[in-house]
DNA sequence: TAGCTATCTGCAAACAGTTGCATCTGTATT
DNA sequence: AATACAGATGCAACTGTTTGCAGATAGCTA
């Protein structure tokens, strides 16, 4: 995303009534800097890190997360874990295979979903938000004896 | 499922540890029970309105849950509220469309996955375990105006 | 530049679900 | 029928996340 779809995204975003504190901007930067998936508590100690005067409550990391998400700036995704992780959209998506036993992740691209998003246009009329899904299952290596024996 | 089939599954299970105790037997008859999908309280509901001077304490229901997800009896969904519901496998099979507006729920035919599954176990190797899983998006109605108005 | 108001924040309390641990029990074995 | 023990249960404490509410503030309007 450039600078210039920023300002648009923003500006557009005022004109719906969002508002761009400086609390939703610290957790955008942190999303910035960790170019991986992270943690709320992740985003949370990241903004401390860089900012220690600053306090930002974590039921506002939360909503935070939850707006960028409704408003598709943001992914949010179950890896298997105890918490979400969140990712900005728009660069690097794909798509992650998390294994049920080892609890591996391979992340794979996300065309192979493309079909099925089509057809769900078509069949359904259903435009579905196919950002950074996760599938579980078992990866190649626990599929020996392992569907049965666990 | 029949019932040769059960008593198959069960001696099945057995033989690899597992116990058959009178909570786990409460919780499948109330799976049994509601033919829908079923959260864990209603789970817990259901099993106090049959059996009123019986407690399961909500723990073993979460374990039981757990434990008969892991075995594939039962499949484990969100459907976009803030609690997990389950449902037996093995009959009316299928996915879910849930729209992040209007919370609507379409069900729909499992097949329209089956090429995905086939992709995922030739590329990569990986067993996807695909069953009454939810895709989030818009549903025909709210995409008009609201997929950027919201 | 000050005022207005819908939106956002922080705190406390709540909720769904998990974990640690001591005790109990289903089931195989004798 | 009695024994033994892996595996299951119940309780309490904890985790990640959400919600209710009162007070604060972004950003429009004059």
């Amino acid at each position: 995303m450039t600078m210039s779809d920023y300002d648009e995204l923003i500006h557009s975003l005022r004109e719906r009534g969002h508002r761009l504190t400086p609390q939703r901007r610290l957790v955008l930067e942190a999303l910035q800097h960790g170019d991986h998936h992270m943690s709320a508590d992740e985003i949370s100690q990241t903004i401390i890190a860089h900012y220690p005067s600053i306090s930002v409550d974590p039921t506002t990391i939360y909503r935070t997360l939850r707006w960028l998400r409704d408003v598709n700036l943001v992914s949010e995704t179950s890896l298997g874990q105890n918490h979400m992780v969140y990712a900005l959209l728009g660069s690097d998506d794909h798509h992650h295979l998390v294994c049920e036993n080892c609890n591996g992740v391979i992340e794979i691209d996300p065309s192979i979903l493309e079909p099925v998003r089509r057809e769900l246009q078509a069949r359904y009329g259903f435009a579905a938000r196919l950002a950074h899904i996760s599938i579980f299952g078992l990866c190649a290596r626990c599929q020996m004896g392992d569907a049965v024996t666990r």
